[in-house]
DNA sequence: AATTAAATTTAAGTATGCTTAAAAATATAA
DNA sequence: TTATATTTTTAAGCATACTTAAATTTAATT
């Protein structure tokens, strides 16, 4: 299999998460903040990709995987998860601590060590943020049914399924206002125009950017 | 602290293996060789490194570490060791699929990680090879007082305290000889000219080769 | 629709880390 | 000691992954 270096597995894993997530494109410029490189450095790496067949790239359009990049961003994400599963479970790190390891280490995890890892923990589906694993044929566990915190509808109850930010004031805001991964809340309202939305989770009222909600997945409480 | 990439650490660790161990030392070529790249490379990055004042470099001479240099080199190296401990100890993997699995996530292992692994196993001195494991501030736990096995003197018996080696063939010889760490062993006889040393272990004689015993250290048994 | 703003692309340049080929220095052997 | 072989260095070049600055295209506003 195809193996890509460090700057073009993290510049093809955020096309990804742009084609996925409701929260972000797939444009150069959307890729360039994301990865903390120029909007000029974005195309450079399009063109380069396009033409090892990874992406498909017309001048001013969004960027799309091909199935080999899809592939590649699967493998990079099933090792980032594992790696976060594991370091939770076996260190004890906490839900940033081990976004910010796994970033690093899932680019120099060998297929066979993946694996070990996989079996170690006893294959499981979801890591710690509640985020699928995939397969290491490249299948997506999507048995999930879960939608973003933006989607839910006003008077519905849900629970809280995935907390799919990264960094540690996102798990500081989550962990201090009881969005935990289980939780119950109700959806009230949608702002519009200022691009809120309000819950009620633990008789507690909270207004909530969208953004933000847009990284938290809920599902209907069975 | 400084970063160095991974090109560089591995440079520097091979020069570190080259000042250490009496199997090699640290000329261009020698670099070269043990990193599968071309003498020019070589001589190339020891002009870099001397630049960025981790390496003395003088032209046609031997590559010397600074006290910077080393300090990188202990550093990968300590990184390296609690890798091999941990995939071991915890993963269950082979003495040669830890190292090859070490010799990778050595490079993206966060100062951070590096404790909280060398915390969970209690912080080891010693990796399963019997190597020492540097300490955070760049001590080696050198209480070791083993010699290589090129230098056990003829009729003394020996305790086999460490093997350095790092392929396949390496361990799968030492296991079907009963080369392990712990085992007894008499030193019978030097062959200069042939460069191979006679032993006796387990009631077998063995006629080993120089560049083999140079991996192998041992210990006056106590 | 025309103007302005923002995003994208191109162009030129840099640092890293390699390569091959040729030149220079050192080591080995006759 | 001189010739030969080996090693080391220099030189030129290439791919990757970035940068800044300028040109171009698209998007947003008036
Ligand atoms: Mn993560
Ligand atoms: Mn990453
Ligand atoms: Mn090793
Ligand atoms: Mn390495």
């Amino acid at each position: 299999m195809y193996k890509a270096s460090i700057a073009t597995e993290n510049f093809i894993k955020a096309i990804y998460k742009g084609e996925q997530g409701n929260s972000m494109d797939t444009k150069p410029g959307t890729i360039a903040k994301e990865l903390g490189i120029t909007n000029a450095a974005a195309t450079d790496m399009a063109r380069k990709l396009a033409m090892k067949k990874l992406i498909d790239y017309e001048k001013y359009k969004e960027l799309k995987l091909t199935p080999d990049g899809t592939k590649v961003a699967l493998d990079v994400l099933r090792k980032h998860r594992l790696w976060e599963t594991f370091l939770h479970q076996v260190l004890g790190l906490t839900m940033h601590e081990i976004h910010r390891e796994a970033e690093l280490l899932e680019h120099l995890t060998s297929d066979f060590l993946a694996e070990k890892i996989s079996d170690f923990l006893g294959n499981p589906e979801t890591d710690p943020h509640g985020d699928p694993i995939p397969t290491d044929d490249g299948e997506i566990p999507e048995t999930d049914h879960s939608i973003t915190l933006s989607m839910g509808e006003p008077g519905n109850t849900y629970k809280i399924s995935r907390l799919s930010g990264s960094d540690k004031e996102f798990f500081d805001f989550c962990h201090s206002n009881k969005l935990e991964i289980g939780t119950s809340l109700t959806v009230q309202k949608h702002y519009i125009k200022t691009r809120m939305i309000e819950i009620e989770i633990q008789h507690t009222k909270l207004l909530l950017n969208i953004d933000l909600t847009n990284t938290i997945y809920i599902k209907k409480a069975d």
